[in-house]
RNA sequence: GGCGGCAUAGCCAAGUGGUAAGGCAGAGGUCUGCAAAACCUCCAUACCUCGGUUCAAAUCCGAGUGCCGCCUCCA
């Protein structure tokens, strides 16, 4: 592919699964973009692929507004399938139950990890009448065939099946590992309608009584919402084959024209390096993270890795990312202390040499980062060497009790940049920097002692400070940390912190 | 068996022809009664192996090794 220049255009790239190379976004309509993006079925509690899935596609959300497309996203509920009849026949509770259950749960977990809510989120039942109508499309032009109740896509009338997997027809043809169907023309084909069986919930229609199947709801619910051809469908890498495979044969044979024009897929979340899943027992939900982590410290290790790439969940990865965003905050914090030492005189303007930072390129390097097929990595790091620049400039002046007027001019537009560009695009430092160092370091719930006590404790051995007797103040600092109680001295005072 | 991806410092991870971003950990320093925290500095002659192309390769080509994914519900 033609790679970007060295010069970078202010153009974005975006990586597109179906020609294999990055490409120049250029949506259908200017200025606005029609993304739809695969949901969950709603049977079970979210997991951490769910949680990348959805913090990928945020983002990709979040960029394209911030800059300044107007952007429809639709993100939608499966909410009728096989293993949503399962759970509702072993807890002995109604569908609709079990799906309003795991849609609401779903909500709760999409909001505690900062993932904006789309601009529909449609659900498949609602969405029945439109998928019949397209159904009958399809047999009306031949691309389909009713058999006993059964509506099946004819795959072999699409000429380009596969063409999104990049995979042969006639090999898929030999290798197929699911059993014949006796009413399939041919084993590819994949059901457009199921005929219900007993007990099993169902709607009415030209073939009698059934219910969809699984790809046809994403196309009528795209088209209902987006239209008939959309810039971008997004999805977990497992969902190209058959998924989305399946998705463009049906959409592109009934309206005659290009479905999607930029198919983007997110990597997967390994354990272990190892797949996560049910059967293997590895899976963790969003549930159990977000207890442990704060959800920012989560954003931030996916945003770590590119989202195409494959990640390997750890401890030590989420450990890592959270000491990131602690840096993140802290530095925000003395941002916030040297405001407050100007207000009170303790630093002064003036307008001695300063530190001569005077690349204000920072905005342009982080958008050559996303620009780049959201390389988050990159604009990451932008983030992270600004941070440094101005933590030195800001440590300098507010120990010295000076700073120069274009160090001031420079921080200040930093900052703003940091904290803009990682709230709104990157979904993190949206807490107050001082209540973010407070809640995540002074945690008492992991120690036997109460924080009034630890106040008490500290009370007394600054008494002891306070009298040169060092010896009985340390005392007292060795036995909290033993119950995991870190003191810190400064000259505001004494603070403390958790540690496990 | 078919198709595809990946291999970069102790760990994580960008970078696809011009001489290795960033984060974590670690070391040294500033500060401190001593610590801690914070901050600063340092930390890959080098990108799985072997060949090749090129003035120039982690980046392109070939071979090999290892790991992983998809081909079945799946984010």
């Amino acid at each position: 592919m033609k790679r970007l220049s060295k010069t970078k255009e202010n153009r974005l790239y975006i990586y597109n699964t179906f020609s294999l190379v990055k490409e120049i976004f250029k949506p259908l309509s200017e200025g606005t973009v029609l993304m739809y993006v695969c949901g969950i079925t709603a049977y079970d509690y979210s997991h951490i692929g769910h949680a990348r899935a959805y913090i990928t596609f945020d983002i990709v959300y979040r960029y394209l507004t911030y800059i300044g497309y107007n952007v429809r996203y639709v993100r939608n509920f499966t909410d009728i399938d096989d293993k949503i009849i399962k759970k509702s026949l072993e807890e002995k509770i109604p569908i609709s139950t079990v799906t309003e259950k795991y849609i609401n749960e779903y909500r709760r977990d999409m909001n505690a990890l900062f993932v904006l809510p789309p601009t529909f989120e449609p659900k498949a039942t609602d969405t029945i009448k439109e998928m019949i109508e397209i159904i009958i499309g399809l047999i009306d032009k031949g691309k389909a065939y009713e058999k006993n109740g059964d509506v099946f896509f004819r795959v072999k009338s699409f000429n380009d099946y596969g063409k999104l997997s990049h995979k042969n027809i006639d090999e898929l043809i030999a290798g197929a590992r699911i059993p014949l169907n006796e009413d399939k023309e041919n084993v590819l084909d994949f059901a457009l309608w199921k005929k219900s069986k007993d007990g099993e919930p169902f709607w009415e229609s030209p073939w009698g009584n059934g219910r969809p199947g699984w790809h046809i709801e994403c196309s009528a619910m795209s088209m209902k919402f987006l239209g008939e051809s959309i810039d971008i469908h997004g999805g977990g890498s497992d969902l190209v084959f058959p998924h989305h495979e399946n998705e463009m044969a049906q959409s592109e044979s009934y309206t005659g024209h290009k479905f999607v024009n930029y198919w983007m897929h997110n990597g997967f979340v390994n354990i272990n390096n190892e797949k996560m899943s049910k059967s293997l027992k590895n899976f963790i939900t969003v549930r159990d993270l977000a207890t442990a982590y704060h959800p920012e410290v989560v954003r931030l290790f996916f945003m770590f890795t590119h989202y195409r790439s494959f990640i390997d969940f750890s401890y030590d990865g989420l450990e890592s990312s959270r000491q990131s965003l602690i840096r993140l905050y802290q530095a925000l914090n003395l941002f916030a202390e040297l405001k407050k030492g100007m207000e009170e005189k303790t630093v002064s303007v003036s307008g001695s040499p300063n530190n001569a930072l005077t690349d204000f390129d920072f905005e342009r390097k982080f958008r050559d980062g996303m620009n780049d097929d959201f390389n988050t990595p990159q604009a990451l790091s932008v983030i992270f060497n600004l941070t440094r620049k101005i933590n030195k400039i800001m440590n300098d002046s507010i120990s010295g009790g000076v700073i120069n007027a274009t160090d001031l001019e420079f921080i200040e537009n930093a900052v703003s940049f940091i904290s803009l560009a990682s709230k709104e695009v990157l979904g993190i430092l949206n807490e107050n920097p001082a209540d973010f160092i407070n809640e995540n370091l002074k945690d008492v719930s992991k120690t036997s002692i109460t924080a009034e006590e630890i106040k008490s404790l500290i009370e007394k051995r600054n008494g002891y400070r306070r009298a040169k007797d060092y010896k009985k103040a340390d005392e007292i600092r060795n036995m909290l940390l033993e119950k995991g109680v870190v003191l810190e001295d400064s000259g505001q005072g004494t603070g403390y912190k958790i540690i496990s």
